[in-house]
DNA sequence: GGTATAGTACCGTCCGGACGGTACAGGAGC
DNA sequence: GCTCCTGTACCGTCCGGACGGTACTATACC
């Protein structure tokens, strides 16, 4: 979170208030002049950066994206492939970094975007389709895979909406049930 | 506090267009104006009825909050009672309705609440939180209980977000599939 | 029976302020 | 002196909400 290297630069600094806004405040009060003393900086220069809300908003969308392929990409290396592997990288990512914490920061950018304007979710849609595709449906137990994701995705969701449905210990036993059950599924 | 018989459809039906906004032009387009318009009222009608925006806005949860207690109640006792049958109650409340319609009521009212002021989740916390308290927790297998309706949760999830990880009769089957597995979870 | 009073349901207008966006004038560093 | 970046000033629009007014109904008192 803190700024180690001098260039975190001014656009991930821009996004990173952003995001803080949605959590503490509200997509509704997701403005450029709220964003832009968040981020320490001017409106105006906040408008070099992104020049329209909208800009800002799918810079939000394409970071989280990003993150998600990135993350994803490394726990399938980490596992060295496979069916059962494509399905715990996906929990893993979804479910990725923090229990407790407040960043949450991809859902959170899907909530700023869905708040203003649900047109800009087209390219979202298409690539969690694009996954589920890939890992739920060529799998062998494409059911029971989609069914371990889903389940990932929902307590992510419960995370969103800051309720604890588990205590962090039992939280953590769940996460790590998906992974194993998600490890034994048939077919490999 | 709760004696209204005159005119239970004036209000519903504002509550109906405020829905139906938010679905289609996303929560920040959410005014006190389109409401008006859409619900073919005028704007000063409108705030006879709910006197703010965040009584608009508390309207729809509660709203929300009662339907969902009466699909549970009535799940519920169609199925008798019993740990499991809690579950199934849930997950069957959860996903009540729509294969495929575009109203996912409760849905939106979380997201124009959410979108709008994150403070008036507090009530919609304390609810969920006590679901998962009684049915998920105090089963003698907490921990795929709640696996199960989170799955049930990340499954509307993908509704309200507009993308289909599965194709409706998959979908279905997966709603069975859920519905099954609580029917037979050990401890009873 | 007639009139006064009160309540319900709604309408149309107005205002202060906030919002997204534009214009422009710098300034630091190459 | 050009690029990158910043800050200030401002504009037109829209929003929430307050307000005064209207039409109708219901009860109350005489």
């Amino acid at each position: 979170m803190e700024a180690e290297q001098p260039d975190r630069s001014a656009r991930d600094r821009v996004l990173d208030a952003a995001i803080r806004i949605v959590g503490e405040s509200g997509a509704g009060r997701l403005t450029l002049e709220a964003v832009a003393e968040a981020a320490g900086i001017s409106k105006g220069g906040l408008l070099y950066h992104f020049r329209s809300k909208e800009a800002l908003l799918l810079g939000l969308l394409e970071r989280h994206l990003a993150g998600f392929r990135e993350r994803y990409t490394a726990e399938l290396e980490r596992r060295g492939g496979g069916q059962n592997a494509r399905v715990q990288a996906y929990i893993q990512s979804v479910l990725a970094g923090d229990t407790l914490g407040l960043d949450h920061d991809g859902s959170l950018s899907l909530l700023a975007a869905v708040a203003n304007d649900p047109a800009l979710l087209v390219e979202v849609r298409r690539q969690v389709q694009d996954f589920y595709q890939e890992i739920g449906l060529t799998h062998p137990e494409p059911l029971r895979a989609t069914r371990l994701m889903l389940a990932a995705e929902g307590l992510m969701l419960m995370d969103i909406f800051g309720i604890s449905v588990l205590e962090p210990a039992q939280r953590q036993k769940l996460h790590e049930e998906l992974l194993a059950e998600a490890g034994v599924l048939g077919g490999e």
